[in-house]
DNA sequence: GGGGAACTTTGTTCTATATCAAATCTATAA
DNA sequence: TTATAGATTTGATATAGAACAAAGTTCCCC
């Protein structure tokens, strides 16, 4: 039988596998290369409901999802979370404003479902990123499909109810919706649970 | 006298001057990477109300100001526009999606005050960043602050009320606010003129 | 597998902001 | 210089969704 370690060596290389897949779709990563950003990573796993950071912390790394799901949310004025980004499956998340400035965060990262995630402290990004030039441009490319995200997120926000931008949400994404619990859909769409009962509740017109 | 082509040139070379300072302020250009910048844009200036582009284009370029105001909107359901951003000096702006699917537009990219614009088409852009690397991690950079500030425009939205949000910008942005009509200003909020004018003759509390 | 907490549903009331309408005010172009 | 469209103000009315409240439901944890 193994020992310990051992097991745990080759779930990690093979969780290092899948963020290597990921990069391969934007840039070609000869084997050096790839020595060094798993040089640079380490993978972490984290049950439901646990947190990975909460407000008041800093964000000294960024994080990839190979497995499961994690929000990030902050408390709003009136005591309620208001989840600003669901991460799944091949997903970088992190809070960049704490990131980058080192100063506490206001948001909450928590594993909505059993996940595991690959890690990369802000000292090993940043001396990756001078070490393997490539991938300035895969996270520069990254960066612009987030821009452009969240670019259309806005028009949402901007020209639907309530009601439209959770059915169009649905239609878009109908199995994301099943893994999470309602409550964090309707904090996601930026309404309140009741509200998004009331919608379910109505019988779409024929 | 000089002819007219040099004094366009010379005044020409006078903009790409601004774009390669603020390129400095991120990476260190040496003088044959400057030269290929400066080969790779074009220097436009556009009047007041005039459109660099409008919906149903393709944005085939990304633009830097360097004097001057622009604003990008797009015409909501019931025909109002809607404002998602304003680019001033020193700002990069273009409807990202369009530039990378080569797909038409919903986006009017249009003149707040006579400006001057150093333009980059898709095509010279994609080379630029094979060529000089160093413009990769230039990009990097300015699309992690550009996700930075739209996460946190994300945040006032849904943590504030209209009136909040109105006396926070202008208290952030006085200078700004003095350059912009109000009814385009209640668009980039997200309310109508009729309530910025109301929020306006309102006494504020002591 | 039972009990309590975490979710969801349903109903009522309330409020911020939209919408509609019309009266000024202000720039710009002829 | 004035005519005219564009912009702002002001007031009356309407509405989407919040807040509050309380009853069901489901999920875990012991």
């Amino acid at each position: 039988m193994l020992p310990e370690r051992l097991i745990f060596d080759h779930h990690s290389a093979k969780m290092k596998d899948n963020l290597i897949a990921h990069i391969n779709k934007f840039v070609e990563l000869d084997e050096a290369e790839i020595q060094q950003v798993c040089d640079s990573v380490n993978v972490v796993a984290v049950k439901k409901k646990q947190f990975i950071l909460k407000a008041d912390e800093i964000y000294r790394a960024n994080y990839f999802i190979t497995k499961g799901c994690l929000r990030l949310y902050f408390i709003n004025r009136n005591g309620n979370e208001q989840i600003t980004q669901f991460a799944i499956e091949n997903w970088w998340i992190t809070d960049y404003t704490s990131f980058e400035t080192g100063k506490p965060s206001v948001y909450y990262l928590q594993a909505i479902e059993d996940s595991e995630v690959i890690s990369i402290s802000k000292k090993a990004y940043e001396e990756l990123l001078l070490k393997v030039p490539k991938m300035e441009r895969y996270f520069r490319i990254l960066l612009q499909i987030v821009h452009t995200a969240s670019m259309r997120r806005f028009e949402y926000f901007r020209d639907q109810t309530d009601e439209e931008r959770y059915r169009h949400f649905v239609s878009l994404f109908p199995g994301f919706v099943q893994r999470i619990p309602q409550y964090m859909l309707a904090s996601f769409l930026g309404f309140t649970p009741q509200f998004l009962s009331k919608i379910r509740g109505k019988k779409v017109k024929p």
